[in-house]
DNA sequence: CTTTGGATCGTCT
DNA sequence: GACGATCCAAAGG
């Protein structure tokens, strides 16, 4: 993993990240869902005003990591994309636990069922133990850390593919990926998957129509 | 399994 | 002063 690898759009960048590592300390997890986040352009993006004394992360170099509070109580964390100054990131949404998963139990209480460990933004944050903190971290270099590894696993071939979860801005675009029939894809996140496609000009090398398949048993 | 409402506070208007 | 790139417990099928 270089950072030249993650100096694409985070549109093109998003899909690609399926299949990689988050590790954190003996903690780790294998990306299952993402989510695109433009910079200017992108009015569901913390960018889209610009820069400001929160998302300043969003425009350093790729591969950096942004972590956010949301929600009175939330820690969210993006893998920085682009080139340095465009604020773009793709937001993690899901990861597989691969390793450390006793410990990820340990900062994760209310987890019911190893499933729930880190199927959503915020679950898998507490589950890695990330919090504001390591805003700024660099993931290439791993001077805080906290990590992406690529351990040659593919990508998906045909990701499942849908609208963005939880905004209420720019939601037609399909910039939300997930690897089909995954379980630990975030719950609510697998189900929405609407035939969408041509709901954005259909500029983006996009991966065919919404491969709906995840969630059920 | 699904739906609903509460929690809780930093950030930006 | 309003609103979140969310999660969880509770309640109903």
């Amino acid at each position: 993993m270089t950072r030249d690898h993650l100096a694409g759009g985070a549109v093109d960048l998003a899909p690609w990240l399926l299949g990689k590592i988050l590790a954190h300390g003996s903690r780790a997890g294998r990306i299952v869902e993402v989510e695109a986040y433009g910079g200017a352009f992108d009015p569901a993006s913390h960018a889209y005003r610009g820069r400001t004394a929160r998302n300043q992360t969003m425009f350093e170099q790729a591969g950096h990591l942004y972590v956010y509070f949301t929600y009175g109580m939330h820690w969210c964390a993006n893998v920085v994309a682009g080139p340095e100054g465009v604020g773009e990131a793709v937001l993690i949404r899901a990861l597989s636990p691969i390793r450390g998963l006793a410990e990820m139990r340990g900062l994760r209480l209310a987890a019911g069922s190893d499933r729930d460990l880190c199927n959503g933004p915020a679950k898998l944050c507490q589950a890695l133990g990330v919090t504001g903190s390591l805003d700024g971290a660099d993931l290439i270099t791993g001077d805080r850390v906290i990590r992406l590894v690529d351990d040659g696993t593919s990508p998906p071939h045909r990701p499942g593919n849908g609208p963005r979860v939880g905004i209420t801005k720019a939601v037609d675009r399909p910039w939300r990926w997930w690897v089909a029939d995954d379980r630990n894809v975030s719950g609510r996140g697998s189900r929405l998957g609407s035939p969408v496609g041509e709901a954005f000009g259909g500029h983006h090398p996009a991966n065919g129509p919404c491969t709906q398949g995840a969630g059920k048993k």
